[in-house]
RNA sequence: GCCCGGGUGGUGUAGUGGCCCAUCAUACGACCCUGUCACGGUCGUGACGCGGGUUCAAAUCCCGCCUCGGGCGCCA
């Protein structure tokens, strides 16, 4: 595993800075008998007469700047007094052993210079003493990323790219990037954010799947990205986003069976990267304990056996029968059963999308498969249909004229080899691994349906 | 797209027709306090989303609008 991630040695400020900060020490670095400065944001003053403590925090943890009344400059008390919590300031002064501090050394001050003020009335509180609903949070997202759990959630997010990245490098994979801006959807029927293209119509892409498919019969072989996907439906659920993260993996010469071993590296990748190199995130978040890396193959079911279990748990009022769709409460009373990551494989082709492979034994069955996590659907992948005639008929059946995704139809016509894939939902694997209420808590600035700012 | 539930000081809340010129916490301001660690204490400032209606009386009931959240469908 690299080293990397949210566990990686707090970085040194190499070069000036501003004046000031040459040489700034990180709280967490300031040892017993260090003349230093540190800078960072005021988290509280706790006024005890004629003495005072400050709490400074930055990137890397709080220190206590003490201030006494009788042995110190007045200016310099003063300055310290007066500062608004969150304000910035930077302090320099000796580094002293003290028992009685809550990290057992504290600063005493030569200089405190205050490089950014706070206005009083915050809009929300960073040092957590008052609860703040998730819009007021997204409102003031630079201050709630100053708690230290919210800022733990987006360390681990950037470890779980990372590993991810690492995992399809594993795999032999090139990481592209196709165009957000298209000219036609992808799958048609989703609802697309239209947008207006020097005069021409376009859309937001909703999913890189036809390009990433183009890039398999292109010289790289075996793809993947991680990027910004669109969906303009209008709902409202804490497990949707209008601009979500999409992992997408394409590889030529695979089938769905070996897409799915993939799926699993990468997903188990994510996880092993987390519980590595993200220990103070996971303890900050309360997740020491439990956090787990999924364990062993992970169950394959097929869509038949998926909807026996479901029935059999007796959690739906009524029967499914082969060819529905996997109700939201049924994903759930399936997760439950099952307690773990899970594949649902075999669906049926009606169900699935056009791009889809069908079993060569049987047309009803498709190679399409979803990846669960107990809470909710996470990945969705299938074998790819590589045959010209086939892609043809396909477009036909659902409605949609093949002459517009001619772009895309005519490179089957110069050798696209079989190949397999999926897409993940970035976000959802956040949410899920965290255990988080509201996907919008995996995203810095959510898009959803009420949302376009900041 | 269909359905449901909310909006009360800066923040988070209590209050379901008169007991409310509105509760509590935190924040903010003033004062006291030399080892706090959610420091403590005293006093103070500050709010019923907007518009209309019902009623002797509305934060509370009704209608419209705005706004936030959730369920389903669909999906990552």
């Amino acid at each position: 595993m690299e080293k990397g991630g949210c566990e990686s040695p707090v970085f040194k400020t190499g070069g000036p800075v501003h004046p000031t900060m040459q040489n700034r020490t990180f709280t967490a670095d300031a040892a017993p008998g260090d003349e230093v400065t540190v800078a960072g944001w005021v988290h509280e003053v706790r006024d005890l007469g004629g003495i005072a403590f400050l709490i400074v925090r930055d990137k890397s943890g709080k220190i206590q700047i003490k201030l006494e009344e009788d042995s110190m400059d007045d200016e310099l008390v003063e300055t310290g007094l007066d500062v608004a919590r969150e304000s910035v300031i930077s302090v320099s002064g000796s580094v002293k052993e003290e028992p009685r501090a809550p990290t057992d050394v504290e600063i005493l001050p030569e200089s405190i210079e205050v490089l950014a003020e706070s206005d009083t009335e915050l809009p929300l509180d960073p040092s957590g003493k008052v609860d703040a609903e998730l819009s007021t949070r997204l409102d003031n997202r630079t201050l709630d990323l100053r708690k230290g759990e919210v800022k733990a959630v987006f360390e681990i997010r950037s470890e779980i790219l990372r590993s991810v990245r690492a995992a399809f490098r594993d795999l032999g994979c090139t990481e592209i990037n196709t165009p957000k801006i298209v000219a036609t959807g992808t799958e048609g029927g989703t609802e697309l954010f239209p947008i207006t293209y020097f005069g021409e119509e376009a859309f937001m892409n909703q999913s890189p799947q036809l390009f990433k498919q183009l890039m398999v019969g292109s010289g790289l072989e075996r793809v993947f990205e991680i990027g910004p996907i669109f969906r303009a439906e209008e709902h409202n659920t804490p497990r949707h986003l209008n601009e979500a993260t999409s992992i997408d993996f394409e590889s030529a010469f695979v089938d769905h069976t070996e897409a799915m071993d993939a799926c699993e590296h990468v997903v188990k990748s994510a996880y092993e990267g987390v519980a590595a190199n993200c220990e103070s995130a996971l303890e900050t978040l309360g997740l020491t304990e439990e956090f787990e890396v999924p364990d062993g193959e992970l169950p394959r079911l097929t869509y038949e056996e998926a909807i026996e279990r479901i029935n059999a748990t007796g959690e739906l009022d009524e029967q499914l029968v082969w060819g529905d769709d996997l109700p939201t409460e049924g994903e759930r009373a399936l997760g439950d059963d099952v307690g773990s990551h899970y594949f649902i494989t075999d669906w049926p082709s009606e169900i699935k999308p056009f791009y889809i492979k069908d079993h060569d034994d049987d047309e009803q069955l498709s190679t399409g498969f979803d990846m669960m996590h107990p809470r909710m659907e996470l990945v969705s992948g299938g074998q790819r249909e590589h045959r010209y005639e086939h892609l043809v008929a396909g477009f036909e059946q659902q409605g949609l004229d093949p002459d517009q995704f001619e772009y895309y139809t005519k490179m089957f016509k110069y050798g696209m080899p079989p190949h397999a894939g999926w897409g993940l939902g970035g976000e959802r694997l956040v949410m899920t691994m965290l255990g988080l209420e509201n996907i919008r808590e995996a995203v810095l600035f959510p898009r959803d349906r009420q949302r376009l700012s900041p």
